[in-house]
DNA sequence: ACTCATCTGTTGTGTATACGACAGATTAAA
DNA sequence: TTTAATCTGTCGTATACACAACAGATGAGT
């Protein structure tokens, strides 16, 4: 890939820091660029150097971790599809301040929405309506039904304090969807 | 104090991190530009923006050891003149890495030297030849007795992994230099 | 002897960031 | 209501930094 200025890998890094760090102490609408902007020591300016406004910065750093959370699964194709759904799990175990708070706050429909999507495209790489048990399916439906349900199933288990292990979750989660995909 | 351009505090800071730490790695003589502008993640061109060459970055990092120090020990000039130097030690200790292999590397003149007439300086502020055990003395000579004599015993005290605590050294540095100021 | 590699110090050009200032929006307190 | 304070988004100017290129020095290995 394209290398980039360290200025701007560095500033972005810190932005981000900023705003996770910030995320943890105090609800997202009541983040200020100033805040970001304080806490990363940056000039102000700075920030609307690389992002339109704070929920351009909230859409940006989803997608950060989604694709973080895909990558996981992509470097792993040649595991068990357990294997990488456990590192997801864990991802998110890890992250679990920055997920759940997103959940809480009113960022949540920009997340889940986001995660949702993704899901959906993921699910219809490998689903196969013209043979076993999705003959005469709509593709469109059963990826949304999957996909649907696989968020709920992370939203509720982070909203629930994370109640099983990553490897349950992993387990249960492959055994319900080998039911659908 | 003057504010200083947030990138020049960033891109010093970073330096002087990735020189002490590569310090602590290798011997002084063994360092280059390079690996510091490596690990401290910044264009080698800035490194020169900043020092003339390694020497002169070592020269400000020895500056800004014996600043400190000498911050520690006006800032609690109210407190013990043992409290102070108490302190004095614990800095040196807590910053064994880099005196040590300052004194055991080549650039070990160069600190000494600073060190040596940095406690001249100081002992000259509360010298008294018109009075006490002093009287008829050179101050000159006196000063520079007490500072020579004081690196030598810090020096000893690092060179043989710091047999005593800061607080013994504090004591017995104390007694001796009574005899003389 | 000679490569081959690496470091050095320097330069020129492009760009990211700092900083200060601005007017307008928002909010809280008087 | 007005006042005062803070945040916002934007701008212009100055400057620190990134990057690539350079020739010369140094050093290791052949």
């Amino acid at each position: 890939m394209a290398k980039v200025d360290r200025r701007i890998a560095r500033t972005q890094e810190a932005i981000k820091k900023a705003f996770l760090e910030l995320m943890a102490e105090k609800k997202f609408d009541y983040i200020t660029i100033q805040d970001i902007a304080d806490k990363a020591d940056i000039n102000r300016a700075t920030v609307y150097l690389h992002y339109l406004d704070k929920y351009d910065l909230l859409d940006k750093v989803i997608e950060g971790h989604i694709n973080h959370m895909s990558n996981l699964c992509e470097l792993e194709a040649d595991l068990d599809w357990i294997e990488s759904t456990v590192h997801c799990m864990e991802y998110l175990e890890s992250n679990y301040l920055f997920f759940s708070t997103m959940l809480a706050s009113e960022g949540a429909p920009y997340f889940r929405s986001r995660f949702v999507q993704h899901n959906i495209k993921e699910f219809k790489k490998e689903l196969d309506v013209l043979s076993g048990k999705n003959i005469g399916q709509n593709e469109e439906i059963v990826a949304e039904f999957a996909a649907n349900a696989y968020v709920g199933v992370v939203e509720w288990w982070l909203k629930n304090r994370m109640p099983y292990t990553p490897k349950e979750m992993a387990e249960k989660l492959g055994d319900l969807l080998d039911r659908i995909l």
